[in-house]
RNA sequence: GUGGCUGUAGUUCAGUUGGUUAGAACACCUGAUUGUGAUUCAGGGGGUCGUGGGUUCAAGUCCCAUCAGCCACCCCA
């Protein structure tokens, strides 16, 4: 063991694996754009006060997941444990909020929370989230929905997801069902397991959740939230099913999500899968009309999401369907002085021109050179020595099939260009 | 924070009821004469068996502690 290693739940990731993430990345970046968004970029580290606030003080994540600390400045920070709070910050500080009030805006970056760590979970996580502000309409969030189902099924080809969708009511509603539903609770208390019993107090709609299957019996009978909505959520909720139908995104309804951050209210739903051993949910969202003005904004509706990266990873190397795109290069086996003089510019020139090209920095033997080119995986190898360049020549050799032909200098430039295009 | 499983070469692992100098595969390095990789052949380097105690004539193997990793609970992307 050395003596330094990466913080517990922090990890490394190395090529090869970061062309997959470029091109996750990139398939993100292009499918957002196609839907009208614009990338935003807000600071890793956030004044704390914007999390307590947002996410909610007797969350988890406020309680014993931040990674905060006091600067040198005596201001308390936190490494930020999700996206929203700081786009809304951002949203509001520029004021993006009153020069063009509907934004729809994306982001991609890290996200730190201490947790003990587990198969699709890390102390430092990657969430590539998207946000709509300034309009509260159900088609905003259906069609937000569908873009991120396209990402996943259309683009990724991911098996086995489903994408589950409930509406958790609103200001208005959610207090009589959270009152009944305690008062519920209460009198069979003493019947629920130790987690449901802390879970009352906390979060009651996550005892509806639990997995204990005593638990599940008792409730059976249970208050659900959709006996309360109120005309405005009932009538919300059609409609975002009513565009989700129109656009083909399957979907079930389940009454039991819950979101575990305090500022969701009407739609939240998860895309789901079976195949990240205890981790269920690759993306969540939802809707928060109230966030923007509790946070200091005009009243301004907003509705979001993030897609949890790793376990994107995880899923789309179980199922092989990431495509990444192979990388084509060209070595150079410069024998002495005078042919890298020679050679050097028009290895410059091919990069110019967008070709990949690599040279052995140590002026080794053609052997040597030759089995450098092979570890790097090259496609050919462009040898030159003193015949060569007597004739204005390089050898041109296929590494796949060990085929070499003679090649005027001149002609380099327009065959990698070609070759590579 | 709680529980379970696992720590042997760079990597993946084997190591029989404790018993001589701890092995394999892959990777790495060198060579098979002149300016040709991968493939083949022949050699080679590399491990205080996570760490610290203990039991024993003897510990990679048993016991305890500690650390790390993985997985699960809680919770979440």
């Amino acid at each position: 063991m050395t003596k330094y290693t990466a913080v517990k739940g922090m990890n490394d990731c190395l090529p090869p694996e970061t062309r997959k993430w470029q091109a996750l990345e990139q398939l993100a970046r292009d499918t957002f754009a196609s839907y009208g968004y614009s990338e935003i970029r807000t600071p890793i580290v956030e004044k704390t006060a914007l999390f307590t606030r947002s996410v909610g003080e007797t969350t988890s994540i406020v309680e014993k997941e931040m990674y905060s600390f006091v600067d040198q400045g005596d201001e308390a920070l936190t490494l930020r444990p999700e996206g929203t709070a700081p786009v809304v910050r951002s949203y509001i500080e520029s004021g993006m909020a009153n020069q063009h009030p509907n934004a729809k805006l994306y982001y991609m970056g890290p996200m730190f929370r201490r947790e003990r760590p587990q198969k699709g979970r890390y102390r430092q996580f990657h969430q590539i989230g998207v946000e709509i502000f300034g309009t509260a309409a159900p088609a905003a969030d259906a069609e937000m929905i569908a873009m991120v189902w396209d990402l996943l099924d259309h683009q990724l080809h991911l098996p086995d997801l489903a994408l589950e969708i409930n509406s958790i009511g609103c200001a208005g509603c959610r207090p009589e069902f959270l009152r009944t539903l305690e008062t519920y609770l209460a009198s069979r208390a003493e019947k629920l397991c130790t987690d449901c019993q802390r879970r009352m107090k906390k979060n009651p709609m996550r005892v509806l959740d639990c997995k204990n299957e005593k638990c599940r019996e008792l409730l059976q009978d249970a208050p659900s939230i959709h006996e309360f909505w109120c005309e405005g959520c009932q009538s919300h909720f059609t409609e975002v099913q009513a565009m989700l139908k129109l656009l083909h995104v399957p979907y079930i309804v389940n009454h039991r999500i819950v979101r575990g951050l305090d500022y969701y209210m009407r739609t939240a739903f998860e895309v789901i899968t079976t195949r990240l051993g205890a981790q269920s949910a690759v993306v969540a969202g939802g809707r928060y009309d109230g966030l923007v003005r509790q946070l200091g904004g005009p009243d301004v509706p907003g509705v979001g999401f993030a897609i949890g990266e790793e376990r994107l990873m995880l899923l789309l190397e179980d199922a092989g369907t990431l495509s990444v795109k192979e990388e084509q290069h060209v070595c150079f086996a410069l024998l002495g002085e005078a042919a890298r003089k020679a050679l050097l510019p028009v290895i410059r020139e091919l990069r110019h021109h967008g070709v990949s090209v690599q040279w052995d920095y140590e002026d080794r033997s053609l052997k040597a050179q030759m089995k450098h080119a092979d570890k790097l995986g090259a496609k050919w190898v462009v040898i030159v020595g003193d015949e060569e360049l007597a004739n204005k020549v390089v050898q041109v050799k296929t590494l796949a099939t060990g085929d070499q032909e003679t090649m005027s200098i001149d002609k380099l430039v327009t065959y990698f260009s070609e070759k590579c295009s």
